[in-house]
DNA sequence: CCATACCGCGAACACCGTTCGCGGTTATGG
DNA sequence: CCATAACCGCGAACGGTGTTCGCGGTATGG
């Protein structure tokens, strides 16, 4: 009574349906085509500029073959994420240090998140983790083999712990790197205000203090900030790590 | 020459834009209604349920009608949002140690995420702070100021790592939780699929170690899952900001 | 060799966010 | 005091979206 009725369970991830049937025609494109160009149109313009539309446009043909390769626009989605998590080196040594293996892995996730800012606008709701979102993972598991204190588990949630934190930097650092775009302007503008207006004495005296909004002269980009973003990146990831791996937090 | 090009600038945050105009009759509705409306649809149908047009269904008129109250549907978004914020209960005093008061901020943020679930499918990307966001920042601020190893940007950075991981928590309770969505069986399946294939033996010991996905019987839900989940979340959480707010992490 | 399963795709459906412009209402400046 | 300018509600429409249906053509398994 549970094989007959698979049929409603059919509706599969994008990895398990094999790439094409057996009795047709053979496919004009493939997947990896359909990823690539929806790649280029996010990279260009955001995640709103793949539509199924656009992406058939670029590869010229119309929206309802694209429903050969996918079952929709999120297996669309999916395909991207994976592809772009595929991106990251994991042909890397470990030297043993959980720490250090970690951090150097947070790195380079975070060159391709930079790469491809739209992977910080796909709802980690949504998020339906690939062969390659799991090779990633096996690897960061691999770099907490040494760790005894943490059981499999723990060393998951380490892993998830990790793998926000590095999206949440990505973030800040992508926010500080391109000139406001009117939405960023708009609030930062309302910022200044609210403050201003007193009432939120510290967030004032923070953001007082560091470079964090720097004065933003007139808006044209021209100043590019170099490389200085490496340090701050270290320094977090590296306390969230010991604090994570420690053997026991006192008491 | 900065005051007279303010009108390309008059694309201004919704916070600041007046609630009505001071000529015309009085609005029939206010944008506290519209945020509630809002509001049900997505506690009941996601993010996805929040349209232009539900929303004016709900309040029994047009579609056109919610553009005097709002700029777009972004705007509603980002009311939704600071209202699910104000919900955080931010009359509590505190103790004067950090770690304990930012664990129980992060207790009552959690949840108000696990009342509004679409707290985690807005994109982190859109997410423009209005007052109730603010005041919650301040708080954070406020529990931080024992704090002397950190400057004022170092401290927000705290606060931001925090509200990530907050969140990040919340999106692994709600999955524990409810019943799998057959998207999320799907996941689940293909996970399976994956490990039994071997190829990430240390991924298939940590998914064998705990409790982490539960056999999955049937589907059908049946076994509620009570309160237990604290433990896990307050353990992380400490962790993590042990090793944020730590002196120096040693060399 | 032929039935079967697949491929490409034009056409259509339902929904979406947003804009325009109209008639009615209200406060204000002269 | 009244005319005018500013505002409110909203029907209608535009261009975009994801997705489905069903057709003619093609390659392959039995």
């Amino acid at each position: 009574m549970a094989d007959e009725e698979d049929r409603a369970t059919e509706a599969v991830v994008v990895w398990e349906r094999p790439e094409r049937g057996a009795r047709g025609p053979a496919p004009e494109r493939s997947r990896e085509q359909l990823t690539a160009a929806a790649i280029g149109l996010a990279d260009a313009g955001g995640l709103a500029a793949v539509s199924v539309r656009q992406v058939a446009r670029e590869l010229g043909t119309g929206p309802a073959s694209l429903y050969r390769y996918v079952a929709g626009r999120d297996d669309l989605v999916d395909l991207m994420v994976d592809a772009a998590t595929g991106e990251v080196d994991l042909d890397v040594g470990l030297t043993g240090d959980p720490v250090v293996d970690l951090l150097g892995l947070a790195a380079r996730t975070q060159e391709v998140h930079l790469r491809h800012p739209w992977l910080l606008e796909v709802a980690p709701e949504a998020l339906r983790t690939g062969p390659r979102g799991l090779d990633h993972l096996e690897y960061a598991l691999r770099a907490l083999e040494p760790v005894t204190e943490l059981t499999g588990p723990g060393k998951l949630e380490a892993v998830a712990v990790l793998n926000a934190l590095v999206a949440m930097l990505s973030a800040v650092e992508l926010r500080a790197r391109r000139s406001p775009t009117g939405r960023q302007a708009a609030q930062s503008a309302y910022l200044d205000a609210v403050v201003a207006r007193g009432g939120h004495p510290l967030l004032a005296g923070a953001l007082a203090d560091g470079a964090v909004r720097e004065p933003a002269a007139a808006g044209h980009p021209g100043t590019e900030v170099p490389p200085r973003a490496a340090a701050p990146f270290e320094r977090v990831v590296r306390r969230v790590l010991v604090g994570l791996l420690a053997p026991e937090p006192a008491a």
